[in-house]
DNA sequence: AGGTGTTGCGCAATCGATTGCCGTTCCCTA
DNA sequence: TAGGGAACGGCAATCGATTGCGCAACACCT
């Protein structure tokens, strides 16, 4: 018993106090690391709140700060778009932000539900649960994103770099990543191109662009580019892909919107016994880490989602802290591995 | 401006109070639906509450009731176990945790770090910010967890049955997920098994004896087990693999801990034109959803993440409740599929 | 009319920490 | 010894909602 009782019942800072024969306001100060506690009296109370194992009592402390440094982040997944909760994409980027929050002292509410989708639901910025929202993807009407960004401050987006924003945007250079892919499609002699992806989804519909201004600028022979455009997670693209070869091979190449789909792609080919990359060069989207591992590897374009986890929330601080940050939009890279055919 | 001026400035509950004509505490018992608070001053209270946009305070709101309608859920990834966080596994399970929680209104807290790991950490200090929390994973010391649960309330556990528990837990049933492995590669005529995983991993340990039980019990030729046991990454399952089999094919099949681990073991065998499944059967564990995908399709052990994270949720409410509710192991399943050479 | 419920609502205490402002104490200097 | 600071710490208001208790008004019954 000579160590205490810990964790006992000391419950509020008004009984740290009591202990310490200091006030309240003393603890609190000690607690804050502020100047105006001394040294001595700082260790005492120090040493009572690990002895008691004393908690602050957050929700007190919320109300009276009028924050909760914690930050919502948003995955704004559509059931239109099947994009799965589940994609490595996904949680690449979460981690990459959840870190960076950490590292700040920062909470991580996570949350699928897009905060402006149910007129009536709760939403955490409003009611003072969170401080600032993450939202990864603009999805496919920005519009109700933009009401929602005007009306709120301390909201920060990954996505694309569309006109008329009145948020800041993290995200990776779609048009540049689908024009890699199409001027290296062209570079290996590939001109019969199938897109697979929603091209209605923004930053889709610019890996699209990317892809067909490369295939076009080019003063080769003339090139054919099929887009096969829907809602797709790879089930569908599965199928999509199964269906458009199974009568013949015409296409020699398939740029998919996401690794994800890239894979599925492939097994179809795979099922149908049409060779990757002989006849068909396969690239994905995104650099998710089993795309290193399937077979063939897949040639993909690598988004740098650690980099730009950590922008989001060097940004959503910054603007917490009554800055205006610039946007951010990633370099992107073209992975080059086997399902291209390429060297 | 007939239709009033939305979201302008209307914080309080007060003001909404001030604005109805009537006390605060019985806006705050209308929000709450009380049967106290007529019809009529009901109605004319939340058409008050829309048009002014209120929106709860939610930290005054926990500090008064004591919760916080929080569940934290901790993915419990040391460094040393290599594991990543972007591994689907965790995502999926994550993914149907937060569905279920939504639908009980609960908000989820997402962290990567156990809370007993850091002692003294920031935001360790502080408290309530979560009236439940779940973790995903016993990980190798279950010990640390053990006194974690036995100091705190409310928690449940992703993982084993394990002796001497003070929390409930939901998990698969790792050693019969394993035995049904060891079974199939058995009637498939594999005796030559390695295991790819770390065994000091309690759920990856079940799965390990599985095997082995199944391996041994049967009265056929004896079998040698090989059993590669370290933190495994995708990447150091590929550079184990490789090793392994550089020299000659020895073992004819491979049980991985985990899909991931498998999908690289897959690719490691294909450098090395080992043909999978002829030369080598390649089994993984969990059924993520790329496993699918891959090629060739990866034969594994099914865990039903989406009842796994419905099954803690309600625990955990249970648990919140004042109940004690008790474990759930749910069944494995083997999806058998090209990569073990099955029919 | 008086008694007994029932409804509907307000008063005020309360949750636990933070912080502006002010009061001591102590030390140093002139 | 008086005066001027600096250093340290306490008082009390405050954040915004919840809730036990009490009171008024009205209905119903005998």
């Amino acid at each position: 018993m000579a160590d205490g009782n810990p964790r006992a019942s000391a419950k509020t800072m008004a009984e740290i106090a009591q202990l310490a024969g200091v006030a309240e306001s003393t603890v609190s100060r000690a607690l804050a690391g502020s100047t105006r506690v001394s040294r001595g009296t700082r260790e005492r109370i120090f040493n009572l709140v690990r002895e008691q194992g004393y908690q602050i009592n957050s929700s007190a402390r919320n109300l009276r700060t009028q924050r909760s440094r914690t930050i919502e982040v948003v995955i704004a997944i559509s059931e239109a778009t099947r994009q799965h909760f589940s994609d490595p994409f996904f949680s690449q980027i979460i981690g990459s932000i959840g870190d960076a929050l950490a590292e700040n002292g920062f909470d991580m509410l996570l949350s699928r539900q897009s905060p402006w989708s149910d007129a009536f639901g709760a939403n955490a910025l409003a009611s003072n649960r969170a401080d600032g929202v993450i939202i990864i993807g603009q999805g496919r009407d920005p519009s109700s994103l933009e009401d929602y960004a005007r009306e709120h401050k301390n909201v920060v987006v990954w996505g694309a770099d569309i006109p008329n924003r009145s948020y800041p945007v993290v995200g990776s250079d779609n048009f540049a990543g689908g024009q890699l892919v199409g001027r290296h499609l062209m570079a290996i002699g590939r001109r019969r191109v199938v897109f697979l992806g929603d091209v209605s989804h923004i930053e889709i519909g610019l890996r699209h662009r990317g892809l067909v201004a490369a295939l076009t600028s080019t003063d080769q022979t003339s090139t054919q580019t099929l887009t096969l455009s829907m809602p797709f997670d790879g089930a569908s693209a599965y199928d999509a892909t199964r269906e458009l070869f199974s009568d013949r091979v015409w296409h020699d190449a398939v740029f998919a919107a996401s690794d994800i789909l890239a894979i599925a792609a492939m097994q179809a080919l795979a099922d149908l016994k049409i060779r990757v990359p002989e006849d068909v060069a396969v690239i994905g989207y995104d650099d998710i880490s089993v795309s290193a591992l399937v077979s063939p590897a897949l040639t993909t374009v690598r988004q740098d989602t650690a980099a730009g986890g950590r922008a989001l929330v060097e940004k959503l601080l910054a603007t917490i802290d009554g800055d205006l940050p610039g946007d951010l939009i990633l370099p992107t890279q073209l992975v080059v591995r086997r399902s291209c055919g390429a060297t």
